[in-house]
RNA sequence: GGUACCAUAGCUCAGUUGGUAGAGCAACGGACUGAAAAUCCGUGUGUCCCUGGUUCAAUUCCAGGUGGUACCA
């Protein structure tokens, strides 16, 4: 007896492009499930700002990772492929077909190209390194990483901090070189996977961004991220929106700047998953309306 | 209708004592292996309103036109 085949289905595009909607009806015509490969709504306390489904969308399909973090949690894209592998598994006993919905690129990556294993960040280390960063700027940790790991030098973008520090702190923690642990090898995995991404002209893009943000601003955006911002230090609250709002709060900005602020970061950060999205040689484009497409091209791929 | 002022990047405006121009805000392009809605790198995108005149050379000076603003009728 002949199985059919499992395919996990990537809709991604940028922010306010309509992937909820969209993946939504395929769900429902495929009666299956949907998983968020959205970094930000994993997030429970972040409802407004990330702009979860509501819970009427929520009811209609069954959906997997959304509120399933709190934002004191560490979480990471090493930790969302573990996670995907083991639910996908679990799901693909009773679908053949699985939506993945959101637009995080390096968790798409993680998911289509597997993640390499590198020990877990000791963060001691790391926050010696961010002190020495502050303290003594760039100059000295990128001298060490020359001498530690000359491969990950030349590879990496020196005038980045995080990415420094990153190198430098597996280097220290494990006594290795960073780029000693990247295979460069793709993932087999036991299902296929299908890329589809949502596009609309950049103008129609704006609007529904400006759009949306309206309607958080209705919601109650402001009063959610009053609530949090005592913890703005954590690593979740350096979400757009948020920390908008948290420059306001602090009296940094005045109210109409914060709002003008999450307007434009919100319009680059789309910008730059777009450009993430772009790197896919095997995606798939749709515009959200063309769901017939969608739906056609997928059960295509069954075969 | 008259007088004055203005017309330069998507917007607000600088500027060039005549040698084809630059700020802010926007906008755009790119990188990415455990912080990724993070972080980092890069780009001026222009018929200087139009037509003619003076000049080696006009976005700049002059004339006319067009559009706008203010005031006077």
């Amino acid at each position: 007896m002949k199985e059919k085949k499992q395919i996990l289905v990537s809709i991604s595009g940028p922010t306010a492009v309509g992937k909820t909607n969209c993946s939504l009806s395929i769900a429902e015509h495929f009666k299956t499930e949907i998983i968020s490969c959205d970094s930000r709504q994993m997030y429970r306390e972040m409802k407004i700002g990330t702009a979860v489904p509501d819970p009427e969308e929520l009811d209609r399909v069954k959906h997997h990772f959304i509120g399933k973090l709190s934002i004191h949690d560490y979480y990471n894209a090493s930790m969302f492929e573990q996670d995907i592998s083991s639910l996908s598994a679990e799901l693909f006993q009773k679908h053949d077909i699985l939506l993945m919905v959101g637009g995080s690129g390096m968790y798409l990556d993680a998911v289509l190209y597997g993640i390499d294993d590198i020990p877990d960040p000791d963060m001691k280390i790391r926050e010696r390194l961010i002190l020495q960063h502050e303290t003594e700027g760039l100059e000295p940790l990128t001298a060490q990483l020359k001498t530690l790991d000359p491969v990950a030098y030349d590879r990496i973008d020196m005038k980045n901090p995080k990415r420094v520090i990153r190198a430098l702190e597996v280097c220290l923690s494990s006594g290795k070189p960073f780029s000693s642990f990247h295979t460069r090898s793709i993932k087999q995995r036991d299902f296929d996977i299908l890329m589809l991404g949502l596009d609309i002209p950049r103008e129609t893009l704006y609007e529904r961004i400006d759009k949306r943000i309206d309607i958080m601003l209705e919601q109650g955006l402001e009063a959610e991220a009053r609530i949090l911002h005592p913890h703005q230090g954590l690593i979740a609250l350096k979400s757009i929106g948020y920390r908008e709002f948290f420059q306001y709060f602090d009296g940094k900005v005045s109210r109409e700047e914060a709002i003008h602020l999450i307007r434009k970061n919100t319009r680059q950060y789309a910008r730059k998953q777009i450009n993430w999205l772009k790197r896919y040689k095997s995606m798939h484009w749709f515009h959200p309306d063309d769901v017939d497409g969608m739906i056609s091209l997928i059960a295509q791929n069954q075969k």
